[in-house]
DNA sequence: GTATATGCAAAATATTTGCACGAAC
DNA sequence: GTTCGTGCAAATATTTTGCATATAC
């Protein structure tokens, strides 16, 4: 599982220009988060930052994490559960999500069409879009489930 | 502020069939729900019943208000918040938010096409859709922004 | 009269913060 | 050396449930 160089670039910089510190347990933290494993909360994180580097705090990856989600390197999710999940953030890019109720997998589309639509209700209405959340809850077609290894993705 | 009497007959309905009760605290907290006021918390919700029958609890509204999102009668959405907020849920229709990140405001709007590339997306990866959560963030163009009154519309 | 509902208060979840010690720059 | 970061534990915020009593049917 290969870290993006590029994302944890992304974070040097974020951290360097903020005048803040590259930590070892924000390096592991970054590691984790950007290593594709997506869509994780913060437990989850916690877990498997603290199998790269012993002792991380829960506290420790809840700032980590909002200092991402603030420096735009991450987006928070809430998908109907009551926990936070994050996935990185890919400059520019979004991308809506399918989640399915039958077996919990999550899967990514990009849609400009949904896109543009958007701009145009925001204008529309004086706004310009900041950002966008759209989730669609899905069912399996029957005989299509296929349910994940154990994980969500 | 006139409730909608055809909301109370579903949720007259929805009680009868489930074999439930209507009680005057379930009547007063439908009277605030359906009354056009939207997406409110559970708080709010309860500040405004306990206006219309005194004594109602908190447990009671979020009972209450797990009966009408599960009977479909409601939409559970969490805006960017932890605290969740409800709207009613009129039949097969359902609309996406614009929500103002400068002054709060909500604006619905309903758009085929993005249902349209919703169903596509689903149906494309073996899955039908069950509901779907579209919210757009937005900030007011210079100049005309309006401001609510206060509360959240 | 019986089954369901309510209110209270407690428990369970999640998130957020204060503070003394430690580490990065 | 100074500033920022960490871990722990406590404080908040929210949601959820248990249970004895009350109410709709």
């Amino acid at each position: 599982m290969a870290i993006s160089p590029l994302a944890m670039k992304r974070f040097r910089d974020h951290l360097a220009t903020q005048g803040l510190k590259l930590t070892s347990q924000r390096k592991a933290i970054a590691e984790v988060f950007f290593a594709g494993d997506k869509h994780l909360s913060l437990l989850e994180i916690l877990d498997q930052s603290k199998a790269i580097q012993r002792g991380i705090g829960y506290a420790t990856v809840y700032r980590t994490m909002r200092l991402l989600t603030e420096g735009g390197l991450a987006t928070e999710h809430k998908f109907g559960e009551n926990q936070a999940r994050y996935e990185p953030a890919i400059d520019g890019e979004h991308h809506d999500h399918l989640i399915c109720l039958d077996c919990g997998i999550i899967v990514e589309f990009e849609d400009d069409e949904v896109e543009k639509q958007q701009e145009k209700h925001a204008a529309a209405n004086g706004f310009s879009v900041v950002s966008h959340k759209h989730e669609v809850y899905v069912k399996c077609v029957p005989g299509r489930c296929r349910r994940p290894g154990g994980a969500r993705s």
